[in-house]
DNA sequence: TCCTATAAGTAACTTTAAGTAACTAACAAT
DNA sequence: ATTGTTAGTTACTTAAAGTTACTTATAGGA
């Protein structure tokens, strides 16, 4: 049975909620990169350019707590900790993954659309 | 041929520049709301819940400028303005319903973990 | 032995973006 | 004369994001 009971366009609603905590460009890219295999923290560091330590850390622990990622730590020197996504996060990445990568196709057709724009708005 | 000359996760990449600026909840919901038909912007700020006039102008002006929507003015009184998508936007609006209503569909899964990460975590 | 490096963070501080509230124009109806 | 309508803008405040330095425990090299 679908939850026709949940309404994203309804403030208070729990999906809503839910959509606006997702709805982040870090939380986004942290889905696509976990979508095919279990990162660690410093490789998604260095993968996801401009993402701060603080940044991440914040928003993994996000995802875990929404169950849609789970964090393993290995007792290795110095530890090592494994982030992977769980079957629910899967159902979410895949169309994340679609999203992100769209601007990649498109990219020549916005731009072309911007430099439209800005001429005829010129100095206005 | 795919532009594979875009990479989104490189900070300086157009797409990147583009995927950010569409990385946010009111963009996904106007985008939505115009999927089927054109809305007027009193319409889109009464059904779009918690979005401030400002936040949608601010939005809007920022679609427009990507070719994702056009803005068609009436001279109506008082001035009746409708905006639409265009087939750039199409495209992306299709993506943007699926993970907008994902939430609605998996609502209750993530307010289960999200009890039970508590529940774990509780006063540490 | 001392210095440097690594992993996975946290804490304090600053900057930017988002949210809030009041205000605008031009006219129509009460 | 006051209120209501549409589609915004402006000034101000608050919350989120970004920046930089620091932490713990240990291994490796000079």
């Amino acid at each position: 049975m679908p939850d026709y009971n949940y309404n994203v366009y309804a403030s208070a609603c729990p999906s809503r909620i839910m959509f606006d905590s997702i709805s982040n460009k870090w939380t986004m890219f942290i889905l696509d990169r976990l979508r095919d295999q279990p990162v660690r923290f410093n490789q998604l560091l260095r993968e996801i350019e401009g993402i701060s330590q603080k940044m991440l850390s914040q928003t993994l622990k996000t995802l875990e707590r929404d169950g849609l990622i789970t964090r393993t730590a290995f007792p290795t020197v110095p530890v090592t900790v494994e982030y992977a996504i769980t079957p629910l996060g899967q159902t979410l990445s895949s169309t994340v993954h679609v999203l992100i990568h769209w601007a990649e196709h498109n990219g020549d057709e916005i731009l072309a659309a911007r430099a439209a724009y800005d001429a005829k708005n010129k100095q206005v």
